[in-house]
DNA sequence: CAATAGATCATCT
DNA sequence: GATGATCTATTGC
């Protein structure tokens, strides 16, 4: 699931499933919220002047910098986080950025986060609503993904899904390098805005 | 529809 | 002290 080079796994990712348990203490502590992941970005390892791993490991890129298959959670902007899945071997800095689910379960929890009158599409669209929905912020820095409160999967019963590719969004350093995996026909892809539009040069690819 | 401003803070220089 | 892998509200076509 998290083997490999970074750019497969982004690809892998389109179509797997996140899985949320709220901890202890939260509001709905205990409920299971799950969406379908459908857009992702890659930050690959060593030539990547956008990825946080560019300039070696940091305090705050230290998971980052860790084995494949936890989580490096950033805030951005000072008040959104973002979730990554760490890949390639211990000691690169690479990741996915997840931007993007299809609500599957849970989905009064999440409106409860994101307010009740966010569209079902729009709840966990973009990697700031993500969180937000998902309820993950800094404490699950560091969190392994293949068991624990936050899990991604992609179950035996997972259909293959068109794949559209095009450059990647909210960069100022190699926005076109096409690293931005989605699904092009789930209506919770993120939208594109100004000064991003030139970023949607897509081509589907499919598998 | 497009464009802009403002919110807000951990991290790094 | 500057800087974001963002989002929303609001303004002006």
């Amino acid at each position: 699931m998290f083997e490999g080079p970074t750019i497969d796994v982004a690809r892998r990712l389109v179509g797997a499933m996140l899985y949320r348990r709220i901890p202890r203490g939260a509001p709905d502590a205990g409920t299971l919220l799950a969406g379908r992941i459908v857009e992702t970005e890659a930050y690959l390892p060593l030539v990547d002047p956008a990825c946080h791993g560019y300039r070696g490991p940091t305090k705050r890129t230290a998971a980052l910098f860790g084995r494949a298959g936890f989580a490096y959670v950033y805030l951005i902007y000072g008040m959104y986080y973002c979730l990554n899945v760490t890949t390639e071997r211990a000691g690169i800095g690479a990741a996915v950025l997840i931007r993007a689910l299809e609500p599957v379960a849970g989905i009064a929890a999440m409106q409860r986060r994101r307010g009740a009158r966010v569209a079902l599409d729009a709840l966990a669209s973009g990697p700031g609503n993500l969180c937000r929905a998902m309820s993950i912020d800094l404490r699950c820095d560091g969190a392994d993904l293949r068991s624990g409160d936050i899990v991604i999967a992609r179950p035996k019963d997972t259909p293959a899904v068109e794949i559209a590719v095009s450059g990647r969004i909210g960069l100022n350093v190699a926005q076109r390098w096409p690293l931005r995996f989605f699904d092009p026909r789930s209506p919770s892809v993120s939208p594109y805005r100004k000064g991003r539009r030139r970023a949607q040069e897509t081509r589907a690819v499919s598998r």
